[in-house]
RNA sequence: AGGCCUGUGGCGGAAUUGGCAGACGCAGCGGACUUAAAAUCCGCAGAGCUAACCCUCAUCCGGGUUCAAGUCCCGGCGGGCCUACCA
């Protein structure tokens, strides 16, 4: 049959049309809003159901085949929970600011708002010609005043609150306030008290407790991004965006004290469905270790502490080691010239090493003696203190105690220099203690004993108690639980960001806008390229006529400064992670001029447990994940929001990978430089052989696919059954453009069963086929319980399993003979509906429904239908299958036994032998032991 | 180096909780329709042995548990992700 003979075939234009017929109409209903509570349309019968998509950051290059995998998973529940009737929210909306829109703005010269405008229109266009059923009505950007606004306001919450350790959460900064005055307590370490202190000294005192906090700290610095980057931006010692090599310098900065939550952070992740790979990342980042600090006496220096986890094994401390960046290392080159200048350049050496450096000269250790001891509390022997960059001055004391015979670490630098090693530990497997190396696990104690106390014979639990106990009740230690996680550097060199609303006097000290003046706006730059330097330089310092004004303009409270004051703005700007911290919350009430979100909205949509389902990548599960936790704990604590989680469930969709060709050297070859032939694949210009391999989507393997081709040679519905049969959500899956013919086939015989392709009139059957019938109640359930669980692909199968079976055969003349009657057609399409919403919207249309497919109910199934009288089980014989019997579906094991022992074929296999045993299990199989 | 995940036809993948391995799709092969092709429809299709049935082998490799293992356990090998001097 020509083209000519089927003018109503679904094909791509046809798609096309109907496609971008429905979306218009659906935008122009406002088909997918959302009503909140209070609202007119707003139906409090139905339950909540909160599904969101991580954040999209709308890059300049679009769309490519990866996002709308997350996207179609997540559109498919919305509609189906819609036709459950839920009330389901279901938002988009833009991550805009950061470092990507600005370095491009910088390359092609336009202003990153224009950029970014314009990237967002086109990621929206491209959703939208997805027919993805968003509450277009909530839409915001991260850049939106009316959005950063509230981030600011957040963020002062923050600044203005403490955490009070002694209630476990966080108060008022004021309460803290006030009990300094209270009790004139001592604020520095020459017990100077706070009534004589000057108020910049109260400040400071106070900043130490802030959970936004100003501060010096040892910050990453990129100079190639000209901005530091928090330690979860760096990897391997190089920025996550670039690769750029990052080097260590203090600076003051703002910081938030995540490390006060680091306990509830860990503890909450037992509260949320999410992955176990995700929970044991962020568990593992937050990083608990439990151990203990001791105290060691260093001659005119006072004490030196460290921090260890193996206590028990104090009396093989043989030395000790301290950062290069520990003041004793700097008290030791001022009282002993001599040394100095060795140590001093050790320390410049290792601080001029970037991190990338360090980690690429293999593990060799460095160090130098300081030539000074320090008194093991437990032996009472004096041990030499050396520095050396494996020790961290970030984590824990900055110094160690060295046991060299029990950690391998320590004993690589013992090896080195020649240093004391000292068994205390006999392992708990038996092996001898050699001296090769060190033994790191448990054990019993040996060689540790002193005149109050030995620990020898105790195994490492009991003795690191013991060790504990004997430190605590002589003073010279105490159990310390220490965290990896260290505060969260919130500061960035860089215009493309949220402003701080603070500002600084000229002695220095800061004040916050009032919440009545904000947002402080980003002032409008045409400059805006970092400053490339040694140090980092903030654009903004560039718009001096904003950054030079008075308290009042600023809008700092009268009270705190004289509106006539001249004050500086903060320079700075937040990261890129700020907006993404608690977007979801204002998609409940994203107009709110008011308030961040009303407390309503809230407390419905996010409910008990807060987002529902919550879908994205999982390159995001220690950064965004951790983050936007850490906030709305925060605003939890001070009664903002009313769960103590964000997301209870969360799912990460695979990365959709790509083909690429392999030469036998191993290098990877783009895709348009090979053919296939018969027996292979051949790159073309040497005319050798070549192997396919999977690749990720780049530009230079030339195997990136982008939706906007796939949905021109297609349509949309096409390329979103495709996505989600590919394979498991879950599972990275590669790219195949040739599979996606199979999906369209589908398609298109859906379309037949209903349209006659040369009339396009409705073809459908007169009457059902009871086998269609049963098999469509099967599908449906089968489409039902899949989506629940994800399984798109399996859902997918079953209805072109079903499809299959009730398309007509060409012979058939009478089309009204064969197919779907009108009310299976009906229930068929409300079941493929939330896959393929645009050709089910407009068979829908076609069967004379006035209504959208999407506001109707999820079809009903008849249960009778889902069970048969009888079933087949296959009978295995010695554990094979040899024949298979039909028997009632609910025969109980001893009726099975004893039809399927009266079967003339199993009595063949059995050659007359008597079953010695027979397992019956119901409804599965049988197995015959002779 | 450690931790977690993973390995099934030519390809993507199915397989409740241990119960008939390979659903469904792609690619392939055969047939119908057609002057022919495309499209459509109907079949075949893990490997070996067969005319066919049967049978044998088969879920990375080697052991084990079990009446029964793709699934559970132990040991290898390959792929992926995370962490990587955190004391």
């Amino acid at each position: 049959m020509t083209a000519h003979e089927t003018p109503y075939r679904y094909d791509a234009a046809r798609a096309g049309e109907l496609e971008t017929r429905w979306q218009a109409k659906w935008l122009t209903d406002g088909a997918f809003r959302a009503a909140n509570p209070g609202e007119e349309s707003f139906d409090a019968t139905r339950p909540k159901y909160y599904i969101l998509d991580m954040f999209p950051y709308p890059s300049g290059a679009g769309l490519h085949v990866g996002h709308p995998e997350g996207y179609t998973a997540t559109d498919i529940v919305t509609r189906y929970k819609c036709m459950r009737g839920f009330n389901v929210l279901h938002p988009m909306g833009w991550d805009a600011f950061g470092l990507p829109a600005e370095q491009y703005a910088v390359q092609t010269g336009v202003h990153p708002a224009v950029t970014t405008r314009s990237a967002i229109d086109n990621f929206r266009r491209q959703l939208q010609r997805l027919g993805f059923a968003y509450d277009w009505s909530r839409e915001f950007g991260t850049i939106d005043p009316e959005y950063y606004r509230w981030t600011q306001w957040i963020w002062l919450r923050a600044y203005h609150s403490y955490y009070d350790e002694a209630r476990g959460c966080a108060r008022p900064i004021a309460e803290l306030n006030a009990q300094c005055v209270q009790d004139d307590r001592a604020i520095d370490a020459a017990s100077a008290r706070w009534s004589s202190a000057s108020e910049q000294q109260r400040q400071a005192y106070l900043d130490t407790f802030r959970l936004a906090y100003i501060g010096v700290q040892t910050v990453n610095w990129c100079p190639a991004l000209a901005t530091v980057l928090a330690n979860e931006e760096i990897i391997d010692g190089r920025s996550e965006r670039g690769s750029h090599p990052v080097y260590r310098m203090p600076l003051r900065q703002w910081m938030f004290r995540i490390t006060a939550y680091a306990q509830r952070l860990l503890d909450d992740l037992a509260l949320v469905e999410w992955p176990d790979s995700t929970r044991t990342m962020q568990s593992e980042w937050i990083g608990r270790s439990e151990g203990a600090e001791v105290q060691f006496k260093v001659e005119g220096f006072g004490e030196l502490t460290v921090f260890t986890t193996r206590p028990d094994t104090l009396f093989g401390a043989t030395y000790m080691v301290v950062a290069p960046e520990h003041p004793l290392v700097q008290w030791v080159c001022e009282r002993a010239p001599q040394q100095s200048a060795k140590i001093s350049e050790y320390v410049a050496w290792s601080r001029n090493r970037s991190d990338v450096d360090r980690q690429a000269e293999s593990r060799e250790k460095t160090g130098i003696a300081l030539g000074i001891t320090a008194k093991n509390p437990a032996t009472g022997e004096s041990i030499a203190i050396w520095t050396a960059d494996y020790v961290l001055m970030a984590y824990g004391t900055g110094a160690i105690m060295a046991v060299p015979a029990h950690d391998e670490r320590d004993f690589a630098f013992a090896a080195r220099f020649k240093l004391p090693i000292r068994q205390v530990v006999a392992a708990s497997d038996g092996s001898a203690f050699t001296g090769e190396s060190a033994t790191c696990g448990a054990g019993v104690a040996c060689n540790s004993s002193n005149s109050e106390f030995t620990l020898d014979g105790l195994a490492t639990a009991q003795a690191t108690t013991t060790m504990i106990a004997w430190l605590t009740a002589t003073q010279r230690g105490q159990r310390r639980v220490l965290f990896r996680l260290r505060d969260w550097l919130f500061s960035r060199q860089r215009y493309w960001g949220e402003p701080f609303p603070i500002v600084f006097d000229e002695r220095g000290m800061h004040f916050p806008i009032s919440e009545q003046a904000l947002p402080v706006q980003l002032p409008q730059l045409t400059d805006y390229a970092p400053v490339q330097s040694e140090t980092p330089v903030p654009p903004l310092g560039k718009a001096t006529h904003w950054v030079n004004t008075t308290a009042g303009d600023a809008g700092v409270d009268a009270k705190l400064l004289d509106p006539a004051t001249p004050v500086r703005r903060e320079t700075n700007t937040m990261p890129g992670w700020a907006g993404s911290c608690w977007y979801y919350l204002r998609y409940c009430d994203s107009k709110n001029a008011t308030r961040f979100v009303s407390r309503e909205a809230e407390q419905y949509w996010m409910g008990e447990r807060g987002v529902d389902l919550y879908i994205g990548g999982s390159e995001h599960a220690v950064l965004h994940l951790l983050y936007a936790r850490f906030w709305h704990k925060m605003l939890f604590d001070l009664g903002e929001v009313s769960t103590v989680e964000p997301f209870a469930k969360l799912f990460h969709q695979g990365m959709i990978t790509s083909f690429a060709f392999e030469r036998a050297d191993g290098t990877l070859v783009a895709t348009d430089a090979v053919h296939e032939t018969a027996d292979g694949w051949i790159e073309t210009a040497v005319n050798a052989r070549v192997t396919r391999v999977i690749a990720k989507m780049s530009k230079s393997l030339k195997n990136v696919v982008t939706p906007d081709e796939v949905v021109a040679e297609y349509g949309a519905d096409t390329l979103r059954l495709y996505e989600m049969y590919m394979g498991p959500l879950a599972d990275s899956k590669p790219w195949n453009t040739r599979d996606i013919s199979g999906v369209f086939r589908f398609l298109q015989r859906v379309w037949r069963l209903a349209i006659d392709e040369r009339t396009g009139s409705l073809t459908l059957a007169r009457t059902a086929d009871p086998a269609i019938e049963r098999q469509l109640n099967r599908s449906i359930h089968k489409v039902a319980t899949d989506i629940e669980r994800l399984a798109f692909n399996t859902a997918i199968a079953a209805m072109i399993e079903l499809v299959n079976s009730a398309t007509r055969p060409t012979a058939m003349t009478d089309p009204a003979d064969g197919g779907l009657t009108r009310d299976q057609m009906s229930r068929f399409l409300r079941a493929l509906a939330p896959f393929a919403p645009h050709i089910c919207e407009e068979l829908w249309q076609r069967l004379g429904e006035p209504t959208s497919i999407a506001k109707s109910p999820w079809p009903t199934i008849d249960a009778s239908q889902l069970v048969d009288e009888s079933i087949a089980l296959p009978v295995q014989i010695q554990g094979k299958v040899r024949a298979h019997v039909t028997v009632p579906t609910n025969a109980d094991a001893a009726q099975i036994e004893a039809i399927v022992l009266s079967d003339a074929k199993v009595q063949e296999a059995m050659a007359g032998r008597p079953p010695k045993k027979v397992i019956v299990v119901p409804k599965r199989m049988v197995n015959v032991l002779v």
